[in-house]
Formats: structure tokens, sequence, C-alpha cells
DNA sequence: AAACTATGCGCAAACGTTTGCACAACGTCG
DNA sequence: CGACGTTGTGCAAACGTTTGCGCATAGTTT
């Protein structure tokens, strides 16, 4: 259709320069009362808006905030809300690109949103770990990482103690009187896997449980590694057989409930599970899910508020938040 | 830090003029293939990355998509799964904005990201119908919907058939026996819940079943919503209830079951179930949920797609998918 | 040898804003 | 009455690209 109107077809319109245009439209005060509403009036009636490739090539911002997610689970879904939430209010756009949780994609992922020139970014659930190393020096724009653990000059992370929520996990599986408690993986390269690990090794060997690394099971957090898991368990002999197993997070925990009650196993009688995030599926399963809650939209909130300050130059620093133990059933009655 | 590497840079650097920089990169075959290579080496070298806000201020176009979604479920981010591969393997962006599941904010979510000027637009489960009545048609880019119905000069939907679906789903209670089958609904604006209300009535008519319009229970498509219609059903006196459900999607059909369970029916017994979308929880409910099909990646691939053909200028049109039954247990054996 | 055609490159305009600076008009103060 | 501040406006540069056009140089055809 006709070309977008432009500031300077206000300016011929009103009789003013396109200089006095930007700036009525801006609300300067610079620019007197009478004129700016004049101005104002013929941008709304000429549907006037401006072009955001013109005023970020100017001043350089985008008003524009990357997000990089690994494919869009639950977990993910819940703190994007926070995150798009928070960015709206904060007038700023949202550009986003996933990685298809592959580690390779996600600084391939980095790289494309960046070309965007976007005024901040925010990596979800990273995976790449170390290949940020290089990437993140170069970078003049504030980063945050939600549930994964990086630091710098302005670098920033919000993150889950997931060490604290392992231990938290175990710790229940402890109480209900379970001894042989195994940890069903997560993404091998991901910060937040190891650190459940470890609070899982941790309330063990508090309680005075010998590690046995044949209960460390490598998984990838999906449904399917939650019921390709139950093979594992149903391998060894029935005595030896774990009670009880903690998993990294919901997704992988329903599988390997759904597939277990399919081979016969009672839940939690013959096998304790808890699980972590606390999706809202958790809530229904079947029997419900004991899980670890994660502060998943004030995550996203959190992310953006604080690329917002970095932005406006305030001192800011990265989050540590606690989730809660939701006890339901699966792993027995609290 | 130093400000970005632009391309008078790397014109400098190699001794030629911008224009000569800008064609080299373009891979044009008007710059000699020793200075292109010598070009290319020096932009990789400066780590170059072209401003996207300089390039779509001249070209006209930001290379870039906008995508309007509710609030996101597991079938939503199953389509947006589509979208974001075929986005990026066409080498645009993805710029999303989420309305939160409100039609109010849907129109000015659309607003939102005009202003940033994508080349089309994507529109997920719109619930706005009339309202994008006037902003359609003083739209430049083409538009497409999915999962809602639009039709005009430069917008198309993709869409199941979701009058069939309905229909499927019915009708196979119907062949397993049940002749009382509720409908729950889903958001009352959306063209699709309307559809597979149509499609169950179609059923019942064929079967001689009369309608009753008790048995048409308005929802939204939450799992919450399908707890609470535990509550309608069993309102009533035992002998009058539905003996079956069909819901408008998996997730009220999966807090239904949970909650049906929780007042002590069993499933398929008592009562059979059968959702809608075919989301991965679907499959490890407890018992695996019956449902209709949705070809969700598919949809989201054939959406950004519809855009290349417009864009490009070829002729396109709209498209139905038609999902299958998937038989599991919920509803009963097949 | 003259007349073309390719080939390779540079000039300069254009895209739509923002913003530092200059300037005019009009008080106001000493 | 001159110096000076205020207020409102315009000029022009700048942001980093792309691209039509022109101009050499070299090669090819008559």
């Amino acid at each position: 259709m006709h070309n977008r109107p432009s500031i300077k077809d206000i300016a011929r319109k009103a009789g003013v320069s396109p200089s006095t245009v930007s700036r009525a439209l801006a609300g300067s005060t610079r620019v007197s009362r009478e004129t700016r509403e004049r101005v104002q009036a013929i941008a709304a009636e000429l549907g006037y808006a401006p072009s955001v490739a013109a005023r970020s090539l100017v001043t350089g911002r985008s008003q524009t905030f990357g997000v990089i997610t690994p494919t869009s689970d639950p977990y993910v879904a819940a703190v994007m809300q926070g995150v798009e939430s928070a960015c709206i209010s904060a007038g700023y756009r949202l550009l986003i690109a996933s990685t298809g949780g592959e580690p390779a994609r996600e600084i391939e992922a980095v790289r494309l949103l960046l070309a965007q020139q976007p005024d901040g970014l925010i990596v979800l659930s990273s995976r790449a770990g170390a290949a940020y190393g290089s990437i993140l020096p170069r970078l003049d724009a504030p980063v945050v990482f939600i549930n994964s653990w990086h630091e710098g000059e302005r670098v920033f992370s919000i993150a889950t103690d997931n060490e604290y929520g392992g231990w938290l996990a175990t710790r229940h599986l402890l109480d209900l009187g379970r001894r042989r408690i195994a940890y069903l993986g997560g993404p091998e390269k991901g910060r937040s896997h190891r650190a459940r690990a470890a609070g899982w090794r941790r309330a063990l060997a508090e309680a005075g449980v010998s590690f046995d690394p044949d209960l460390l099971w490598p998984a990838d957090g999906s449904i399917e590694a939650g019921r390709l898991a139950v093979e594992r368990l149903l391998a060894g002999p029935a005595k030896t057989r774990p009670t009880a197993v903690f998993c990294y997070n919901d997704l992988s925990a329903l599988g390997l409930m759904a597939e277990a009650q399919a081979r016969g196993l009672t839940i939690p009688g013959d096998l304790s599970v808890v699980g972590f995030d606390n999706i809202p599926f958790a809530a229904i399963a079947h029997p419900p899910l004991t899980t670890v809650d994660q502060r998943k939209r004030e995550m996203g909130g959190l992310a953006v508020e604080t690329l917002l300050a970095a932005l406006r130059g305030e001192p800011v620093a990265s989050i540590h938040l606690r989730g809660e133990l939701i006890v339901r059933e699966s792993a027995g009655k609290a």
C-alpha cells in the first residue's frame, strides 16, 4: 500500500520541521505546548508509527532483549512467561532463538541474536558452558543466565539453589526411610544437573549412606529418559534395587512413574519418586508428584529486571533462589 | 568496548570502497573473486556482523517474523517449535509477543509487534476474532493464523479440521457404546472450540442421540477447568450422569481424569474420556489418554512457508489438516 | 584500428530518525 | 538602553547499509 507515514509527512502537514516533530512526539518541553499537541494529533490521524530501524540506527539501542531457550518444556514455558510479562511492561520487545537442546546450536543461536543487536541477552538453561568463554567478553550487551551459572563484567545469573534442592529432595526420601536412592540425571553439560547431583550426594553422605556410582543414572531430563530408566531399575536383582529415585526434573519423573506402573510397580509402595520443578502436571500425576518447586515466573521477571538495572548502570548482582519441597504422594506420606 | 566494526572499517583495511565491501559480503559477482575473498577474510577477522537496523532501513525488510501466542501450553509449544525451526532455516528472526490468553491484550500485542515492522505475522490460537477486521486491511505484511480462521487479501490460515476431529472423537465414544456424552468446552471465543463442538453435535445427531444442552459444559481448556468439571459431572443424580466426556483439549482432559479419579471414579470404567491435541503427557497419563492428534510441528512449519511464499509473491492458499484419532485407554479398549 | 562488451570498482544518494548547535524573538534585569 | 536569559524552532550531521549509475580498464569482435 502507500508507504507508511514518516516524520517528514507529519512535518509537512504541520508546517514545522522534522526535528520539531521528533521532539514533539518525544514529549520534549523544548517545543510549545500548542505545536506539540497539534503534531501529536496529526501523527495519530495519519496512523504514524516510528521506524524502529531508523531509531535504533541512530540511538544504538534496539529496545529489544534476546532470549535463548532450549526446546520448550513446561519449565521453560513458565519462566518465559515471567520474562515476557516483565519485558512488555518495560517496553521491550523479545527476540527469541531456540537451540533444540543442542549445545552446538546454542552458540550459533547467540550469534544470530547478536546480529539483531539486542540491548540485553537472556540465556535459559544453557548447556554450552565453556563455549561462552570466548564470546562473553566481546559482548557489550549485558547478559543474564537463568538456571546455569556465569559471572563476569556485565554477566549475571539467576538460579535456583540446585544443590540445596537436591539435598532437600534426598533428605525427604531419607526421612521416609529409604536408603537406596538413585538419582536420575539431567543434561550432562548442565550446571543444574551437577548441582542437584551434588545435593543428593551430600544428603546421602550426611545420612551415612555410602555412595554407589551405580545409582547415578545418566539421562537427559526428558519423559522418554524417565521411561528408559525403568529398564535399568529392573535390571538388577530385586534385593539390591533402589527403593527410591530422585529425578532431575518432573518430566523424567513422570515418565519414570508411568513406565514403572505399567511394569507393575506401585508408587510409592515399591518405589518412591521425587521430581524437580513443580510443573503443572506434577499436581495431577498419578500419584501426585512430590517435587522441589522452582519459582519459575519469578526467575523470568528477575532476569529482565537485572538487565534493566544493568542498562541503567546500577549495580546488580547474581541471585540464588531457594525453592521449597512440595510434598504430595509419590514419595510416601509425609 | 570499541564500537562494533562497520563496513567502512573493513573497506579501509581492505583498501576498497564500502560499496565493494557490501557487494563482496553479499557474494555479488560484480566483484572479483580475489577481492571478494580478501574482504570476507577481513570481515571474519574483525568479527564483523552487519547492522540489521541499517540494513532494514534501506531495504525496507526486517528479516523478522512476528508471532502472537496465547499463554504457552504444550500444544502451543509444539507448534512454536515448528515455527522456529522453519524460521531459522529460512534466515528469519522471530519476534514474539504473548497475550496471556486475554483477547484484549491480543490486539495490543499485534500493534506492538507491528511497530517492529516484521515481514510477516503469525497468530496462534487467536481469540480476538472480529477485532482483526479493522487492523488486517491496514497491514502490508502477510499474516497467517494458526488454529483460527481468517482469510483475505494477504491473510491465510492453517488449521486442523476441528469439526472432523470432534466428530471422530465422539464417534469413537459412540462406537464404544456410550450415549450420554458431554463436551467440555474450550475458550469461548475460539473458532476451534466451536468447530469441535459442532463435530460432537453432528456425530451425536448421526447416531440418533438427541442434543442435550446440559451436556455442553463451558470451560477454557485449562487443567483447572478440567478439575472443576468434575463438580458438574457429579452434580446430577447418578442415573443421568454422562458416561463419557469429550474434552476440548488434553490439558482439560487430564485435569478432569485426575480429579474424577480422586473422587473415586474409574476411567474408563465409570467414565470414558477423550482429549484433543495429543500432547506428550497424554501418552503417560493414567490411564493413557485417547485423543485426536494435531500435526503441531507441521502446522508451525507450514505457517512460515506460507509467509515465505506470499512474500515471494507466489499464490498460496489456506490449509486444513486432518488429525487422526490416537486410541489409548482412557475411553475403553478399541 | 575502431567499436563494443565485460569486468571491477567507486560515488553518492537514500532509508527515517535523533540531537548538538545556531538563531530568532521576546522578555527581564541592572 | 544594552546585556543577557528563555523559549521555540530549524539546520544539518550522523547512524550503517544498499544500490543505481558512471567510469575506467581490459578483452573481444568487426
